[in-house]
DNA sequence: AAGTGGTCTAGACCACTAA
DNA sequence: TAGTGGTCTAGACCACTTA
């Protein structure tokens, strides 16, 4: 994890050609050991794969050896030559399909992986002193947003919380959340004058299915306010609606200002 | 995968919950069968860990049974169990850590997976037709970002080549990419009049690794033309960095107009 | 009907780490 | 040192798809 100036990592890319963890069993009952070496690792079987796969011999959109073949040759289970083979294919790699067998993707349809912690722990990781600020908190009519979000109607009225989270005393990211107190026993403001909502969230539902949204706007007012920049300066924007049962229970929109990085790094 | 004006899905989230796929096996020797059903696929014991989770028979920060443990109580093998927190852990649902045990995460870090597509291939997915445009092909020495990005001094000449991405003949994307010839053979110009960059890097190049950042910034008077925006309308910038054996070979920068969202749905 | 990937099993050894 | 997760094996059945 790195931090220069405003950007910082908080991402993580798929797994590729790491190293083994548990490597080297099996060494039990070795058979006479052909020339070839023998390749009994998940994490070893999928590098010598993409190696084969980079080195070009085998090009895009070709097929592969079966993982029966496979896991003869590399002298192996084919559990084993399965389990890197799924790998790869999550990762966009290849592509499998009963029957026809193994394809290298001939589009590049790369798959990785988004982590998106708390906002503590993203500004701690950074090696930065949390801190959080209230701005506002008060029972509010829906936007149409928010309406759509968790599926309300505009007569409904919805808890309104709106905060900054700071980094060494730096603004690092203005959020706004509404709650839906039919879907959810909200608690008394004075809570919120503590402990960020999203925590709050965490800690009484426990596990909530979360879409994500990411896009680019300007800020309004009172993001701009609490970001310490100009009205309709670039703003990225993350926005999550947690779901219980299907229900929605909050829409967080968490605004980052321009500097700000999201990295998936390799 | 949905299409609501300009919004449009095209990423994927972790998968949660699923059906079984190549459910139904081994009921063989099926022993006395205990009162308790056998759960005996991984995506069953996925889901009666999730739902034990939600229920908060397992709250945040606990300890949830041993694998072995589990694996008696749903009449299956470790290694079926070993799969299911397996994937949970991925989705940061979970943690595990060897002779402590598995805990149910306190801190909400979610993973979610983000598809990557071709432009091509996400203009096409929303049922709009494709086409590009070259706009500007031409050597050029390095923006300091580029420096960075593909590791060259400022007086190494690069292919600077700008373009955009039509759906349905609208603005859709506009992309910059830089290309280092000593890194890459690099085509004749014309060849980029017909063929996007990426398509022919990925074409020629198979398998390369690919690093990622997303922002928010100003549209840049080129870009700003080619969306057809007003200068310094916000975009959502996707800049990738690919690599082959960590050299790397290309920087491209792809802005999209407010209005694009990428959705991880849940 | 046959071939390929997807999964489960039962057992084993290893890696890591708290006690 | 002991307990837990991480992995490999050899074999098996099943699901899906093309022929």
């Amino acid at each position: 994890m790195s931090y220069q100036g405003f950007t910082f990592v908080y991402i993580e890319c798929a797994d590729m050609a790491h190293l083994p963890e548990g490597a080297s069993a099996h060494l039990r009952a070795s058979p006479p050991e052909p020339s070839r070496k023998r390749l009994n690792t998940w994490q070893a079987i999928r590098a010598e794969v993409l190696r084969r796969i980079r080195a070009g011999e085998w090009p895009p959109g070709a097929l592969i050896p079966t993982e029966q073949h496979l896991s003869v040759e590399m002298g192996c289970a084919r559990a084993t030559v399965n389990r890197a083979l799924r790998e790869l294919a999550d990762s966009g790699i290849i592509q499998r399909r009963r029957k026809v067998g193994t394809r290298v993707a001939a589009t590049p349809l790369r798959r990785t992986t988004l982590r998106l912690p708390a906002i503590r722990t993203e500004i701690e990781g950074m090696g930065a002193a949390y801190s959080y600020q209230l701005t506002e908190c008060e029972a509010r009519l829906p936007t149409p947003e928010a309406m759509r979000a968790l599926q309300v109607d505009a007569q409904d009225p919805l808890l309104l919380v709106m905060s900054r989270h700071m980094a060494d005393g730096q603004p690092h990211c203005s959020e706004a959340i509404w709650l839906n107190p039919r879907a959810l026993a909200t608690p008394d403001a004075v809570v919120f004058a503590v402990e960020p909502p999203q925590e709050w969230l965490a800690r009484t539902l426990a596990v909530m299915q979360t879409s994500f949204s990411i896009l680019a706007e300007p800020a309004s007012g009172t993001c701009a306010l609490n970001l310490g920049v100009e009205p309709g300066t670039p703003v990225l924007t993350i926005e999550r609606v947690n779901s219980m049962d299907a229900l929605p229970v909050s829409f967080a929109r968490q605004f980052y200002p321009p500097k700000h990085r999201l990295i998936f790094d390799a």
